[in-house]
DNA sequence: TTGAAAGCGCTAACAC
DNA sequence: GTGTTAGCGCTTTCAA
């Protein structure tokens, strides 16, 4: 691509209009504003563009010169190809997608950071505004985009002040699950999570890591069961909880492995996402002698197809709408910085049932 | 956003440089070349950018000078959110992203046309190049595409002078298919094809419209249908053929219940994409007397993951090593232009098999 | 090391 | 309806 790239543009707007023997100014009016001049005038500029190979105004000068970029930009977790896998990331995508064609907007995939900080793509992007979702808090290519002057809307973050933002009630929606869980009588539970930092962890984690995790939708989830954990009389420290570090159905698996190795009388799987909940029922399905909900209760987070397809507990949150609405939050820039909270819904379905040993008595509700 | 739009930057480089007293190439030779000054100077700079807030040249300033855009469009059929729904586009985007991502390019969505041709979207991406993956031959981006003086790759398209390419051997495939069917017995065939033009069509289509397609890709399957069929002594036009209009489930289980109530003679049921022949598996479930492959053969094309998981006698391709394919084109821009033909493989799988009433003596192979 | 000069290609005021 | 003037913000020779 090397020397394409610093090919000489065949023909410029100055050379057309020295050509035609007019000013810049009725060549640029030809393309921009047809009503601004002639038809015959402008027919015969663009016969003579095409004759010229003029390809038409170029479009960097343009934005340089109208200060609109025409797209926008999205930052995403890791790899560019992790959304393409991840059935949530995917979902947000598609709605984003959707808002942008509406608004006759590109869309620009920013790759991850490869090298020094000054060379990070967020600094080459040619973008009218951002959209960043759910990356770490502590990612430099986050802090990049908030130093860039253009209108911001973050999604499945924290609150950044003076950004516009998209998000659920993690907290509170996995606070309905805890309670679902217990309400059917199960005590001895575990719990899967996804990454909560860069380092790749394997096995249990502490409380602390758990607080100073670095995505924020995996610490507001994993709040949530400790509140409703403790509320409920249990000692949160004693609840085994793994983290996974890919996103992956194997992930998924081999951490529901540790956990049933860890105490083979769990009841109950608690997974802060359906992929890794998913994994937790191939593992049930590979030990042949648990069955699910029958032994072990599984409830997953997301609500993606699959899930929906087998009948899976999870909570159900619209990923396209996400998507949407982050779009719309940036194209249709209000007053102040807004924060849209969407709304979620728990969904039992058939992975989730009361414990074989279920001793609901001494159970008083909430 | 138009507020944000229009902001001035809050600073330039040649106001910092004026603010510190020096030249506007050193405060650009701090960004771009650390090594061409000292680094106590480099640190004055910084510091001062980030006091006055200036977040580091203007990256369209940047590329207008330059020439270097640093991303790659991307131009796809009707929609974008198309790519995050159609399980093939996906696979393509996701291989495309990663030699973006290899080569720190980002990948630019562009938004399909809508209103003047002059207010298309390709005018306005500033780009280093672009990859066009499966537009109609007629496509007015795409010749719009074809005038901007940048290095571009087509893929699943025919060939266009000077321009690298990407593509598997459709018809060839298809020829596989046809005779794998045709070799099982069947000779009561239908056909379920993608849409050929802009023009949503219902029912049964002649072979003049197969023919006349604006699809490539569809126009080369169908074409080694034909020439398979022909070959084994059937009568091509006599062939049912249904074109779809969506790439989606529902109007492939349409499209099947078309053909079956058509002739509900047929044993079996050629799609060319997997997409459609999910749907022909749904209608055959619906109607309940249909059993696969008892009944009626079914075969895909792509080996899309449902396809794999469920066994779908299909044709394979690389959909993922396509994109990176596309990307490495792109960026490793040799000589001429190329053309890179991936290879496919038949995968026969539990929907096919011989009709009940299967006469294969009069067949006599090939 | 640093600075001065030149211009990438275009559009938007404003005058004619 | 058309032209003139003035940059948009930056990088890159080249000279000091």
């Amino acid at each position: 691509m090397a020397r394409s790239l610093n090919a000489r543009r065949p023909a410029t707007l100055a050379s057309l209009a020295a050509e035609l023997g007019v000013s810049r100014t009725t060549v640029s009016n030809a393309y921009n504003r047809p009503d601004q001049l002639s038809a015959e005038l402008r027919k015969r500029v663009l016969d003579t563009a095409r004759r010229l190979g003029y390809p038409g105004p170029d479009p960097v000068a343009r934005s340089l010169r109208t200060r609109q970029a025409g797209a926008v930009g999205l930052l995403l977790t890791d790899a560019l190809a992790f959304a393409f896998e991840d059935p949530g990331a995917l979902g947000f995508l598609e709605g984003l997608a959707q808002s942008c064609q509406e608004a006759g907007r590109g869309l620009l995939l920013v790759p991850p950071a490869a090298g020094p900080a000054e060379a990070n793509a967020v600094h080459r992007a040619a973008v009218d505004g951002f959209v960043v979702y759910s990356v770490p808090d502590d990612d430099p290519q986050l802090a990049a985009v908030l130093r860039r002057p253009v209108p911001t809307v973050v999604c499945d973050q924290p609150v950044v002040s003076g950004v516009d933002r998209v998000a659920i009630d993690d907290r509170a929606a996995m606070v309905g699950v805890a309670k679902h869980v217990l309400e059917l009588g199960h005590r001895r539970v575990g719990v899967l999570c996804m990454r909560l930092g860069r380092e790749r962890t394997v096995g249990l984690i502490s409380p602390s890591r758990q607080r100073e995790a670095h995505s924020y939708v995996q610490r507001a989830r994993l709040a949530g069961l400790r509140d409703a954990f403790t509320e409920a009389g249990l000692v949160w420290p004693s609840v085994p909880v793994v983290e996974c570090f890919d996103h992956t159905l194997a992930d998924g698996q081999a951490g529901a492995a540790a956990l049933l190795d860890h105490d083979p009388q769990l009841t109950a799987i608690i997974c802060t996402s359906d992929v890794l909940a998913l994994g937790v029922l191939a593992e049930a399905d590979r030990r042949g002698d648990v069955r699910v909900p029958e032994d072990l209760t599984v409830t997953g987070f997301d609500g993606i197809p699959e899930a929906e397809r087998i009948g899976l507990t999870t909570v159900r949150q619209p990923m396209v709408e996400k998507g949407r609405t982050a779009g719309r939050l940036l194209f249709d820039h209000g007053d102040g910085p807004r924060t849209v909270v969407l709304a979620t819904e728990l969904s039992v379905g058939r992975t989730s049932a009361a414990p074989r040993t279920a001793n609901v008595e001494w159970f008083s509700g909430w």
